[in-house]
DNA sequence: GTGGTCTAGACCACA
DNA sequence: GTGGTCTAGACCACA
């Protein structure tokens, strides 16, 4: 996995994670990858993970048994807020950057459906 | 100015003035307020203004001319790459995101036009 | 029964067992459930038990017989002694902590009152 | 400092510093001893100190401005709040640890007085 | 095997 | 000077 070097590891980890359990690789109740796999895979370490995880945790979103590893959360309620909530985040981020570059609301439609034309012809 | 405090503050800066520019608070060959000024106005220390220049300096967005101050550049071919570069950018990143996040291309595109509709809503 | 996950649980368990034993449930000489009866109740390890066992031997308030199983002391003074210190400990510890925050020995004894007066109406 | 080696230190250096909140020594608004200046005085790492302040931020008691420190919030009314839930923490805890013990709630409040009155005379 | 806590030490961003 | 992040490595509690 690629880090962007502008935004702390931890912090990238959680999103990553969390889009695992929003596309279904994690699903509730699954138990995640161990921490020091986890921490072996992205080539990071251990206790970055473990920052990842804690506020995860304290998020509710995971929860710890002891001895026996991390879970995601059988609340699908709780994941349905998570994904809402990132989404949202995300689309604000986005229009307000874009709008802040001079772009109108059409524009900015405009130049998103474009993109994700030409991002259609790449892919395929 | 609210900072990210995921995000480096020069980088923030970077970008602020970036949008200045584009926007059109500063035109090309505009002298930009003094670093002093700008360091007081986002209650930033003078180095954290420095850095961020010096970054605008190297991408040829900015000249510096000793004892005068820092100037737009007059290149509007630059600019106009520049935003070209920065918009594509803020589209790319926003489309991954909420691709990870389990969207669609016409759920991506749905929630973004009802996210500005609602907006309109607030701000009008 | 519910763990405090910032206390090591063998040492809750050792609680918990000097708990029995002081309020009657495991009588002078009572034979102790088998530990691994012990670690079912408890949704624990069978070591996790085992160290608080090995503790309360060390202690002389269990004594282990090969084969047979594990027995509360006959020396009632023992057991007299512990719940004594246990007590002192108990208060101690609440005094200070509340102590601490700054509250007059009347206020303690007063916020004391005052949650026992409350738990009763909302546990009648 | 003593640590309770049963409970994280980074748990008892959070306990430690709500103390000097609530008792005046650390007043709303006032700026945090420096991370590395705790660590000295506690005898203890630099992360630890950092991982209860990290708490405490999450929790809003703390705010963290960068380069120039950590300081006490200015919102009294959530210092209130903190100490009534500290308060009734403690209160909570110590009765059902006596309870626990046999003792019954007459016995709980006159243990206490006589505590507090043994420890006046020793105090004195 | 699995997570939790802590240390020593380094490097960076910011004032 | 002051905080934030990360690493390598150790030791412990628990299953």
């Amino acid at each position: 996995m690629q880090f962007d070097d502008k935004v702390p590891i931890y912090y990238q980890i959680k999103n990553y994670l969390y889009h695992e359990m929003l596309t279904g690789q994690l699903t509730p109740g699954a138990k995640l990858p161990a921490i020091r796999q986890l921490a072996v895979d992205l080539t990071v370490n251990v206790n970055t993970v473990q920052r990842a995880l804690g506020e995860m945790i304290t998020a509710g979103i995971v929860t710890s048994k002891r001895g026996k590893g991390n879970f995601v959360t059988t609340d699908t309620a709780r994941l349905a807020q998570l994904k809402e909530q990132l989404t949202m985040e995300q689309l604000e981020r986005a229009y307000e950057q874009l709008h802040a570059l001079n772009l109108t609301d059409d524009e900015i439609i405009a130049g998103l459906k474009q993109y994700i034309a030409q991002r259609g012809q790449q892919h395929d």
